[in-house]
RNA sequence: GGCGCGUUCGUCUAGUGGUCCAGGACGCCGCCCUCUCAAGGCGGAGAUCACGGGUUCGACCCCCGUACGCGCUACCA
C-alpha cells in the first residue's frame, strides 16, 4: 500500500515564523545569495519571525579561509541582521554545520536503526563502474543499485569492525509518489523511481547538505525553507527524510534563478558576482538591496523605488515570479543614482568624506561647509558618490590642462581680452555673492557687446579644465574670487 | 538521456476570462528647459503575450501537446 508523502499547504498554522539563509562558505556572497537571504530577513520581518544565518560548511574540500567573516561582513553590510547565527547565538546553536557532526550521526542511526537509511561499502571504483553500466545500457537514469541493502547484519559489523570505508544512504522506497506543495512553483510531484538512494553521511563522517540541511531545518523549527530553484530536484529526498524521521515538513518556496544576460545561471564569468565588488565599485547598499528585491518580486503595483524598510512592509512570497530574471546592470546604475539623489546633503558628506580619505586628496584641505557646497552642485549629476571627485576634479585641485574639444569651440582669438575685462570686474568684487557674479559677468558681456554664452564657456574652461559642470554663478562662488582669478590668470598664460 | 521548473517589449515586470489590437520601469531616440553637463517635463520606437491545438459567446489569462531555455542528475552545496 503506497502511501503518499504529503507536505502541509500554504495556510497550515505554523506557530512561530523562522526562517534561515545557509550559505555554504565558498568565500564571498553571491548577488544571489544575497537575494536569498534578503527575501527570507524580508520574511521573516513582514512576519515578526526570526531570521537565522547557519552556515553548510560539510564539505571540507570547499573550505576557504576567512570565508564565513567575509559573508556576514557583506551580509551586514546590507543591513541583513540575523537573529540567531555563528556569531549570534541562540536557543538552537551551533550554527556552523561542522560543530553538528554528532547530531547527525545520531539521527543516521536513527534512521539506519528503522532501516530508511543504510550503511555502503561500495567503492569509488564499483560506483564508477556501475554508473558506466547503466550508461552502456542507456537506463533512463543512472542510480545506485541498492547493493549493500543486502548484506548481513553479520557481513555489515564485520565491515565496520575491520575499518572498512562507508557510507550512509537514503533507503528510498519504490513506487511511490512524492508530492509536495511549494509557494511559488504550487503542487510538485516527483516519483521515488527517479530518486536515488542518495549519500547522507559521507565515508569522512561529515552529512551531506541533504541530511544536515532536513536536520537541522528541525532542529532550529524553520517553518519555512526559502531557498533556490536549484534545490527542487533534491526537495523529494528531503521530503522523504521528514516522513522517515516523523517530523512535521516546513513550507517550501524556490526562487526562481537570477541569470547572465545570456540567460544562463548568474556566473563570474560574465562580471561581478560577489556584493563586495558591487560594494568596491561604489553601489550603496540601498541601491543593491532595492535592485536585488525586484529581480524576482514586486508588490503588484509600479512602484520601484524602495527602502528597506518598505520592502519589508510589502513583502510577500505568494508575489514572487516563477522564471529567471537578468542582472540588470543598467538598472542597478539607475536605481543607484535614484538612492543618491535622495540622500541628504549631509549623509552624502559622510560618503564624500570617506571617498575623499581613501582617495590621494588630503581631507583636511577641504572644509565640511566646501564640500556641502559641492555636493549642493553636483548632485544631480554624480551616479556615484566617487564620482563628485572623478567629475568633478576642480573642486579639489586646479585644471593643469584643458580639454581640447572645448578649447577649439570655446576659446577664440579674441577670448582672452574679454576674459581680461571680466577679470577686472571680479576683481573689484567684495565679498561677492552668485548674485554679484552674475550681473558681473553679464555687465561684461554687454559692455563687450557679445552674448553671456561668450563668456561663460571659456570662463568654464579656464576655471574646470572641461566643459560640464554645474551653473557657472555656482562654480564661482564655489571656488571663490581669489581661486577664480588665479585660474583665469593661469589659463590666460597656459591657452594664448 | 532521465526528472523537474520555466517562456508577456532588448532587460526587469503589470496583467489572474471580456476594462489589453497589452500598462509601468531601465535602456534607446526626439522635443522642451538651458551658459555646459545633468536632473526634470513631454513624446516616440519597441511584445503577432514562444508555437500549435482545444475549452468558451469570448482567451495573455483555463486544458493538452510541441519547441526552446534553465536547473538537478556527486561521498558539492
Amino acid at each position: 500500500m503506497p502511501f503518499i508523502i504529503f507536505a502541509p499547504k500554504f495556510g497550515d498554522f505554523v506557530s512561530e515564523t523562522r526562517v534561515r539563509f545557509a550559505p555554504s562558505p565558498t568565500g564571498y556572497l553571491h548577488v544571489g545569495g544575497l537575494r536569498t537571504a534578503l527575501y527570507n530577513f524580508l520574511f521573516a520581518r513582514k512576519n515578526n519571525g526570526k531570521f537565522i544565518l547557519r552556515i553548510e560548511d560539510t564539505d571540507r574540500n570547499r573550505y576557504v579561509e576567512g570565508a564565513v567573516e567575509n559573508l556576514i561582513e557583506s551580509l551586514k553590510w546590507c543591513g541583513l541582521d540575523y537573529d540567531e547565527g555563528p556569531d549570534k547565538a541562540g536557543e538552537f546553536g551551533p550554527y556552523m554545520q561542522s560543530q553538528r557532526l554528532d547530531i547527525y550521526k545520531k539521527y543516521a542511526d536513527d534512521l539506519i536503526a528503522k532501516e530508511h537509511a543504510y550503511f555502503c561499502f561500495c567503492t569509488p571504483e564499483r560506483l564508477q563502474t556501475l554508473k558506466e553500466e547503466q550508461a552502456a545500457q542507456k537506463l533512463p537514469q543512472a542510480k545506485y543499485d541498492k547493493h549493500c541493502l543486502s548484506l548481513s547484519k553479520n557481513e555489515i559489523e564485520d565491515k565496520l569492525a575491520n575499518g572498512i570505508p562507508h557510507v550512509v544512504r537514503l533507503n528510498v522506497i519504490l513506487n511511490q509518489k512524492i508530492i509536495f506543495d511549494d509557494i511559488i512553483r504550487k503542487r510538485v510531484e516527483f516519483e521515488s523511481n527517479n530518486v536515488d538512494d542518495q549519500v547522507l553521511i559521507k565515508s569522512d563522517g561529515y552529512p551531506t547538505y541533504h541530511m544536515a540541511n532536513v536536520v537541522d531545518d528541525h532542529m532550529m523549527q524553520i517553518s519555512h525553507v526559502i531557498r533556490g530553484e536549484e534545490w527542487l530536484s533534491s526537495t523529494p529526498k528531503h521530503v522523504l527524510l521528514y516522513d522517515f524521521f516523523g517530523w512535521e515538513k516546513p513550507i517550501f518556496a524556490h526562487l526562481p534563478l537570477l541569470l547572465n544576460p545570456d540567460r544562463s545561471k548568474l556566473s563570474k564569468r560574465q562580471g561581478d558576482v560577489a556584493v563586495e565588488d558591487y560594494r568596491a565599485k561604489g553601489f550603496l547598499k540601498e541601491a543593491l538591496v532595492n535592485f536585488v528585491a525586484l529581480l524576482g518580486w514586486n508588490a503588484g503595483n509600479d512602484k520601484e523605488f524602495y527602502y528597506m524598510n518598505e520592502l519589508i512592509e510589502s513583502f510577500s512570497l505568494e508575489r514572487v515570479n516563477n522564471s529567471g530574471a537578468v542582472f540588470d546592470f543598467e538598472k542597478l546604475n539607475w536605481i543607484n543614482a535614484e538612492h543618491l539623489r535622495k540622500k541628504s546633503n549631509e549623509e552624502l558628506l559622510t560618503l564624500l568624506k570617506f571617498e575623499i580619505e581613501n582617495s590621494e586628496l588630503r581631507i583636511e584641505n577641504y572644509s565640511d561647509s566646501y564640500l556641502l557646497q559641492i555636493i549642493d552642485a553636483m548632485k544631480e549629476r554624480v551616479n556615484f558618490v566617487k564620482e563628485y571627485l572623478t567629475k568633478s576634479p576642480y573642486f579639489f585641485e586646479a585644471p593643469t590642462e584643458y580639454e581640447e574639444a572645448s578649447r577649439l569651440k570655446n576659446w577664440k582669438p579674441e577670448t582672452p581680452e574679454q576674459l581680461v575685462v571680466l577679470k577686472n570686474k571680479f576683481t573689484q568684487l567684495n565679498n561677492p555673492s552668485k548674485e554679484d557674479y552674475e550681473t558681473v559677468l553679464k555687465q561684461a558681456a554687454s559692455e563687450l557687446n557679445i552674448s553671456a554664452g561668450k563668456l561663460i564657456h571659456p570662463l568654464r574652461l579656464a576655471l574646470s579644465g572641461i566643459s560640464t559642470g554645474p551653473g557657472m554663478y555656482d562654480l564661482l562662488f564655489i571656488l571663490g574670487k581669489g581661486e577664480v582669478i588665479n585660474r583665469i590668470n593661469t589659463a590666460l598664460n597656459t591657452l594664448r
